[in-house]
RNA sequence: GGUCCUAUGGUCAAGCGGUUAAGACACCGCCCUUUCACGGCGGUAACCCGGGUUCGAUUCCCGGUAGGAUCACCA
């Protein structure tokens, strides 16, 4: 058999060979001093998750934390895996791309990314790169190394059938590729004419070797080593659309974008083989491979561990977290924590530091899936928006509320009243920290807003309904909105006296027969008359901010 | 089922042949306090099981078990 003759017959409209790819595309400057490539391959769905966020930022670390020899940072590029034309969905790409950004994480290049032509040069988009897959694909029949298949979906079938009734391994290999691996020229000319549509396929070498099975090895960045047996299926590089799988795919562009680190997700591991003998098969040299660990969550049902789900699980989307209104910075904090076990130790030591500044490295990642923690990442952004200051925080719970919460939207605009009520016990020696997200923010703080003020809970048991109008009635009567915070603490201690509560709430404590209540008790009567919940910052500041108004309104309208 | 990955408290995790087995979150108690929060102090809680190797295994090897991943003309 003539594979030249073949290759033309196949492609007879590529004219370009894989070395003028090479000479189009040389190796990058940085890459060659040292610096690290990376890139980000989403498939256009628009749906972009908390794993894509996890391993981008794998990614964008790695990059732009590696240096070439003269000081040049290295390259994170963006590029778009739509070899399936099925998944496309519109406007994904700058779904994605905003996506990120949100949390930071920039491309340096890629789809989208404002190249001189819109679609980036070079093609970014692997359904744009057709002609090259198909310059490297004819070089490997011209080869030998793949051929064309004809076999139908009802064949394939039937050889599944078969297979699996034998209890072999599934797919086309040995003697189940023998058929199509042995059509002479004149066959593959005659099926071409008759129109049957075919695939091409690596001619995969086996995994045969003389003391059996051939295992493959790879030092993975995270795993270390790992060895599997190397591949033998005659696996499809290029489907009947002519646009090739995602192995092919990957091979040549992260060879041809000169990427140095892949980084994708464990579920990548297991068809390394195939990824290792097509680098074999075209005499390139694979990359470094990083397998992230993938996230994962507690099942509710089964109580098992199990991949994050698309479908079951609210909290994978990134969606969630703009709706919730999480601060972008602690997300990312709290996957830098799951990501790098240092990170948390660092972040203690460096409190003030600038996320950049921890040097991130592939050893401190676990190769075990993470259990997604909600309370963790609370606690992270408890600490995170402590070290935004006050007017920032005000920018943001606007911007979330106009978005999310667009009938509430109008009140936070009055931007001094907010910050002032954001600010309330955060310059402290021992700032507050109960500022988590957006959403929660809000209902902490509604009160401070007359149309969502409202009496959430009961007095305590200790204060009776008379004393608790007599409490409020005198409260009201000596009032003085001009009041320091110890002269308005005094006129409360007065009030506790007179009718009959402990003045401290210790007297209390040791004799409750001899009081009706404590000072707590005075006290919280009045937050709820003024805050309608028993839980609150300093009444006193409350007071400040909210207006002399608004205290003696509220007030007034449960006296009667 | 085949193949591969993983295995320390409820969770995230240090550890890399000899430790009283760190720390963080969560939980509980006490203190501070007009409530809550913050903070401080303290507490409950872990090396999956069985064989080796070794003077000695959480740590190294083998087997089991468990969990996860993957077996497409999807990525």
């Amino acid at each position: 058999m003539d594979y030249n003759k073949l290759a033309e017959l196949l492609f007879p409209q590529i004219d370009k060979t894989p070395e003028d790819y090479e000479a189009m595309f040389p190796q990058r400057q940085n890459a060659a001093g040292g610096a690290v490539i990376t890139r980000l391959g989403p498939s256009p769905t628009g749906f972009i998750h908390l794993g894509n966020l996890y391993g981008a930022f794998v990614d964008e670390r790695l990059a732009h934390q590696s240096k070439a020899a003269d000081g040049t940072p290295g390259t994170f590029y963006l590029r778009i895996e739509d070899t399936d034309d099925k998944r496309y969905v519109e406007g994904a790409v700058d779904t994605i791309i905003n996506s990120l950004k949100f949390f930071g994480i920039t491309f340096d290049e890629g789809a989208g990314c404002g190249q001189p032509d819109a679609d980036g040069e070079p093609p970014y988009y692997q359904s744009k790169r057709g002609p090259i897959y198909q310059a490297f694909v004819k070089r490997l029949v011209s080869q030998g190394k793949a051929y064309p298949c004809f076999l139908t979906e009802e064949e394939l079938a039937d050889i599944r059938a078969q297979q699996e009734a034998a209890k072999e391994t599934t797919g086309i290999y040995g003697k189940y590729a023998e058929k199509n691996r042995s059509l002479t020229y004149e066959e593959v000319e005659a099926n071409i004419a008759a129109g049957k549509p075919y695939v091409i396929r690596l001619k995969s070498k086996g995994n045969q070797g003389p003391d059996g099975v051939v295992y493959i090895h790879v030092n993975d960045e995270i795993r270390g080593d790992v060895s599997m047996p190397a591949n033998d299926q005659d696996v499809i590089i290029l489907k009947a659309s002519g646009i090739p799988t995602y192995h092919f795919a990957h091979v040549i562009d992260d060879h041809l974008m000169r990427t140095t680190h892949v980084v994708r997700g464990e579920e990548w591991l297991m068809s390394l083989p195939i990824h290792i003998e097509l680098f074999e098969a075209l005499g390139l040299e694979p990359p470094i491979y990083c397998h992230t660990a993938v996230l994962m969550k507690l099942d509710d049902e089964t109580g098992n561990k199990r991949k994050l789900s698309k479908r079951k699980d609210p909290e994978l989307s990134l969606d969630y977290y703009r709706q919730e209104g999480y601060h972008p910075q602690a997300v990312k904090e709290y996957l830098l924590t799951i990501l790098n076990s240092n990170f948390e130790e660092w972040r203690m030591a460096n409190p003030d530091a600038d996320i950049d500044e921890f040097e991130f490295t592939t050893e401190k990642m676990n190769s075990a899936g993470a259990l997604f923690d909600l309370n963790k990442l609370n606690d992270i952004s408890k600490d995170v928006l402590l070290k935004i200051p006050a007017d920032e925080l005000a920018d943001f719970l606007l911007e979330w509320a106009r978005e999310f919460k667009p009938k509430a939207a109008p009140l936070l605009e009055d931007k001094e009243y907010l910050t002032k009520i954001l600010n309330i016990g955060r310059d402290d020696a021992k700032p507050r920290k109960d500022l988590i997200y957006a959403k929660q923010i809000f209902d902490f703080i509604s009160y401070f807003y007359d149309e969502y003020f409202v009496i959430e809970e009961r007095i305590p048991e200790q204060v009776c309904d008379e004393d608790a109008k007599e409490i409020l009635k005198r409260y009201l009567d000596t009032y003085d909105h001009s009041d320091d915070q110890s002269q308005w603490f005094e006129k409360i201690r007065t009030i506790t006296a007179d009718l009959g509560y402990a003045v401290k709430p210790k007297d209390y404590k040791k004799h409750p027969d001899e009081y009706k209540g404590s000072v707590a008790h005075v006290s919280t009567v009045i937050r709820i008359a003024v805050m309608g919940r028993s839980q609150s910052p300093d009444v006193w500041t409350i007071q400040q901010i909210l207006g002399e108004d608004k205290v003696r309104a509220r007030i007034s309208e449960l006296i009667g």
